[in-house]
DNA sequence: GAGTGGTCTAGACCACTGT
DNA sequence: CAGTGGTCTAGACCACTCC
């Protein structure tokens, strides 16, 4: 460098270290230079080379592992959900024989990738309602509710692609018992075949979207750093009654996904 | 305390101070205790109380200002924007007189805010299409646009709701010289009508909605620490020949917002 | 000029991971 | 065991804001 660089030094650092990660010089899965390595070669305290990860980090470039190293991140790949097509698609096909829904799940449809390539867990506990949950369903605290959590995850990464808590009021689902029975999962057909088999038709389903920052669980879970945020969404589902019946909570990483919702317009008359 | 407490101690002040400002102790917009005094009070060293209120600015909960001090930041109030009702009222409004349109503007839609609470900002500028625009329109890299920046605040912050640059062709608007007239903003009855008044109808809007870190600047415009995500939303609009007559990127502060939207099922053939 | 947050140093000990 | 990142100290100087 010929003249003076005005920037903080940590920042320099994090910014050549950013070059060489975007241009494929420190490939993913790589470890870094070593936080005294760093500090050596840059004539830094390790103080700053910290700073300056903490950059990289919060950019989602590198996840830090105690007593490992440091590790350039998977290049960013966004799964696309387009979820107004999505939960059509899912309700056009509540309605096909088991052979038929057995043929694609809904994890497929948000990313491209076949059945071999995706691993999918399920639990199942039953719960009261607490005070937000009794809300979103429009019933007293401590209704009694399934809640049924997800996770699904491509077998090339061991982060999951989203993971999610889905709750049912237990007096809808009651009348068939294999709703209660976690081994059934995957199930083919998802939620609105599952809902169907109590005779529910699910009239329209509103998404609430919002970023935050992911909890100490989520952070491990997701493989992301406290610094990069969470996508949540709150899908809520009506039936034709204008009954909730189902709520659930769904977390993506936030750098890496993306939510696509199409909103069709009325014609004007002409 | 009685008994050890085993989280580290920066972890341990970040959430006693996250405590005293979720319970109003320490009231929005009051300043923190300086960093020395805090410093002193809990036998820390400095560094680690940076540490501490680092975790604070990535929870959005305080705003460190250089020469002035820590601020507790306003309470975190949701704006909810319910894009697909948003979007056929605008789309039902254009049809309406313009005493009708200017009674009531699209931010207060999403806010529940009078047009008096409200400050709008707005510049145009013609732009030759980049790579990414074009492949939005699905036109030639350089094709001529007019480039629109918003930006909207409540007269009781400073920190705008959201930022937007709007895209639409010049040669789909050039018929009508007052869409490249930025003294005629805030437009009654907004881009819907602004379109029709060039006998465009929109048919469907599609909403790409991503979380990822802000940018040096954003993080400044929205008041923001670098590490709180901010939501962006890719608009793009699609007439009635399938053409796409306007890309917008939204981009809002992700800790204070939250998308909704309602997706209506067909109903199955009884 | 006094006080604030931002950058930076040169150490130290710890918890955790691998061999 | 050596090496890694996580926590922590006790200083220092700087840029900035306010009086």
């Amino acid at each position: 460098m010929s003249t003076r660089d005005w920037r903080p030094k940590y920042l320099q650092l994090a910014e050549e270290l950013r070059r060489q990660i975007l241009s494929g010089q420190l490939a993913a899965g790589t470890a870094l230079p070593s936080e005294t390595e760093l500090a050596d070669h840059w004539d830094l305290s390790r103080t700053s080379v910290r700073n300056a990860i903490r950059m990289l980090r919060d950019w989602g470039l590198v996840r830090a592992e105690q007593g490992r190293g440091t590790y350039v991140r998977a290049p960013r790949q966004r799964v696309r959900r387009r979820n107004t097509e999505r939960y059509q698609w899912e309700k056009d096909r509540a309605l096909l024989s088991e052979e038929d829904r057995r043929r694609e799940g809904g994890a497929e449809h948000d990313t491209g990738l076949s059945v071999d390539d995706l691993k999918f867990h399920a639990e199942y506990a039953e719960q009261g309602a607490d005070e937000g949950l009794a809300e979103a369903f429009g019933v007293e605290v401590g209704t009694k509710l399934l809640r049924r959590t997800y996770w699904t995850s491509s077998r090339h990464e061991s982060a999951p692609l989203s993971f999610s808590h889905s709750y049912l009021p237990l007096d809808v689902i009651s009348s068939n018992p294999d709703l209660l029975d976690a081994s059934k999962e995957p199930w083919p057909g998802g939620t609105q075949h599952q809902l169907s088999t109590v005779g529910v038709e699910v009239d329209r389903i509103v998404d609430e979207i919002r970023a935050r920052p992911p909890s100490p669980d989520e952070a491990e879970l997701l493989e992301i750093d406290s610094g990069v945020s969470v996508l949540t969404v709150r899908k809520t589902s009506i039936d034709n009654d204008g009954r909730v019946v189902e709520v659930a909570d769904v977390v993506f990483p936030g750098d890496r996904t993306e939510l696509v919702y199409t909103n069709k317009l009325k014609r004007w008359k002409t």
